[in-house]
RNA sequence: GGACCCGUGGUGUAGUGGUUAACAUGCCUGCCUGUCACGCAGGAGAUCGCCGGUUCGAGUCCGGUCGGGUCCGCCA
């Protein structure tokens, strides 16, 4: 008998009807002359009853039955008894008697419970990441994974892009991410790269005349892994020609407000706010703050230049700031001790210190309160809105360091406090980003976003004389403080691109080399384009509620790049090695 | 490359340098006709990740290593 039903979808409508139920046993309780089987598929869960007075026959094999036993069950959907129903469940009304079973496979013991609840570690739930995809809460993911890519399809469709395919083998270009290699057989000693993202590909099919590419694309990047990175990830595409950002922008709103109502059911506002670049450093500390909650930075060193501390006055001497948080109420529930232990987390981003002040009696208390006389004491009070029981919190060193380690104790203590509303979602954009990054390294200027960026008009005079200084037409779009993607305006003349190599250091002859194709093919008539390329799995981990990539990818790798399941990467056969001219050694 | 946390029956945890490594759950056996984390009784199951050191004695202390996690660097 084939299925007729899934238990997830069995309601009191069904009573009375003959079913056949596939699943999985969830769980069985035997109560001797009774036995209660749970069924799972993916919808869900229904109870089974094992009657001797229906099927003594069913109720001798289902007392064979074990966990994860695959079944097949006939039996009439049933109304429960007014006392056992189950409210726990969406099925806990009815129940299935079941007139016969067959046991289609049988199961060994799985090494840990499959349960949303289940208590076995990420190491062993990896390992065997096909039980652990039988929990209900990573099929809820991976289904609302679906339902947004498609919902993202489905949109750009109707505005009449194209998906278009790119190559997954691709050359090594300079600059970004460590590729991941692939060796060539027939070209003995060339390798493939796998891509970073289809960025060049997808400006030449602008310059192809597609006008609207899309693409649900992977993309690879060897570099270190985090909860919000993986080595491959999935990143939802976009560019258009005759480039306009206004109606990119409303097109990008509008496609994430379509996900959400498609996924959450919720109506998102737009247009999205916005920020630049320096306001989103100046008042969060970050490239992709957290709007859910305030406690924003305030820079205090006009306020405390004329202060007795030292360690302030000495840092705007030398170029330097002093900026705060004001942790309101909060001067209470941080002893010394714990303090303590905000400064070493600041030290993490290269604070030397953490000063600090609590407001008791509208005096300020602590080590370096007696450095600050009644006239400075006012000013930094009224600059910090500060009041009684608040506890405040002082940086002082260069922008970079005063932003990073504020902006990230910011973020701590906005967890700590519970000041975040895990409700909301808030789409930010940030906008007019530095073209240039300085990179200390390789003590010359690297492309903040890639080489292929438009600075912006009004910044063009300084692109000689103090790059550092020119912002670009590139944007990220932020979500709750992730960083959804990135996006910019592209250089579609050949002189500009020129241009922005030999700014980045390259000589005109790696300039051909490297990127000889883009550059020849911005001379046939390339039409102005830009775009953007969001990640997928960051908008599906952020609409799940989860704070771990790995939960929204069906087979995703560890912190050390490596699968549990199949356990990739792995030797391979000396045969292999040398059909691609290879050898491995040991440096 | 660096910092920190974790590693003990199948799973999750507890475990002052000192007897036979504890608890929960799972598993097995028996009993049980309205359970739903079923219950009750009994049982099996651990070279305490690995290597080395300190010590009369190491799950426990030290060093290294492997594995998992978080973060910094890195991620145009």
């Amino acid at each position: 008998m084939p299925r007729t039903i899934y238990c997830g979808r069995l309601t009191e409508e069904h009573v009375g009807e003959r079913v056949t139920l596939q699943g999985w046993v969830a769980r069985r309780r035997d109560l001797g002359g009774l036995i209660f089987i749970d069924l799972r598929d993916r919808t869900g869960i229904v109870q089974v009853v094992f009657n001797p007075e229906l099927s003594k026959e069913a109720l001798e094999v289902a007392d064979r039955v074990r966990s994860e036993y695959v079944l097949e069950i006939e039996g009439e959907v049933v109304r429960r008894a007014e006392g056992a129903v189950n409210e726990k469940i969406k099925t806990g009304r009815i129940e299935v008697a079941a007139s016969s079973i067959r046991i289609i496979n049988e199961s060994k013991t799985p090494p840990f419970a499959i349960a949303d609840d289940t208590d076995a570690s990420e190491e062993i739930r990896l390992k065997y990441r096909y039980l652990d995809l039988r929990r209900p809460v990573i099929q809820e993911t991976l289904k609302l994974r679906h339902k947004a890519v498609k919902a993202i399809r489905d949109f750009l469709d109707a505005r009449e892009f194209y998906e278009i395919e790119t190559p997954m083998l691709t050359r090594s270009t300079p600059e970004g991410a460590r590729d991941y290699l692939v060796p060539s057989r027939v070209h003995p000693g060339s390798f493939y790269a796998l891509p970073q993202s289809p960025q060049i590909f997808k400006q030449l099919l602008m310059i192809g005349g597609l006008e609207k590419y899309y693409q649900v694309v992977r993309c690879f990047r060897d570099e270190d892994l985090r909860a919000d990175r993986q080595p491959e990830f999935t990143q939802i595409d976009i560019e258009v020609s005759f480039f306009e950002r206004e109606a990119l922008f409303a097109t990008i709103e509008e496609m994430m407000a379509h996900v959400v109502k498609a996924t959450k059911g919720v109506e998102l506002q737009t247009p999205f706010p916005r920020l630049t670049y320096a306001e989103a450093m100046a008042r969060y500390g970050s490239d992709k703050p957290d709007t859910r909650f305030g406690m924003e930075l305030i820079d205090v060193s006009p306020v405390v230049a004329k202060s007795g501390f030292k360690v302030f006055t000495s840092a705007i001497e030398n170029g330097g700031q002093v900026k705060a948080l004001n942790v309101e109420g909060a001067a209470s529930r941080y002893s010394r001790k714990q303090i303590d232990e905000l400064a070493e987390y600041a030290a993490q981003y290269g604070a030397k210190g953490l000063a600090w002040l609590k407001v008791e009696g509208g005096e300020f208390k602590g080590p370096i309160a007696k450095f600050f006389a009644p006239d400075v004491a006012d000013k930094l009070k009224a600059a910090l809105a500060a009041k009684d029981g608040d506890l405040l919190l002082f940086v002082a060193d260069k922008p970079k360091v005063v932003a990073e380690s504020l902006g990230a104790l910011r973020l701590k203590l906005g967890k700590e406090l519970g000041l975040i509303d895990q409700s909301k979602l808030n789409f930010l954009w940030i906008t007019e980003f530095p073209l240039f990054a300085w990179d200390e390294e390789e003590g010359r200027y690297v492309a903040e976003h890639h080489p292929f960026t438009m600075p912006m008009e009004e910044d063009l005079p300084l692109l000689e004389s103090d790059p550092g200084r020119v912002r670009a037409e590139a944007y990220d779009l932020v979500l709750n403080g992730y960083e959804l993607g990135s996006g910019s305006r592209r250089i579609h003349r050949r002189d500009f691109q020129e241009k922005m190599f030999q700014l980045l250091g390259f000589s005109p002859e790696e300039a051909q080399a490297q990127f000889g194709f883009l550059m020849e093919a911005l001379e046939y008539g390339a039409p102005p384009h830009g775009g953007i390329a969001l990640g997928i799995d960051r908008i599906v981990m952020i609409l799940a509620g989860r704070t771990s990539l790995r939960d929204t990818i069906a087979f995703p790798k560890t912190a050390n790049a490596s699968c549990l399941l199949t356990n990739a990467p792995a030797p391979v056969t000396e045969k292999q090695l040398k059909e691609l001219h290879l050898e491995t050694t040991d440096i």
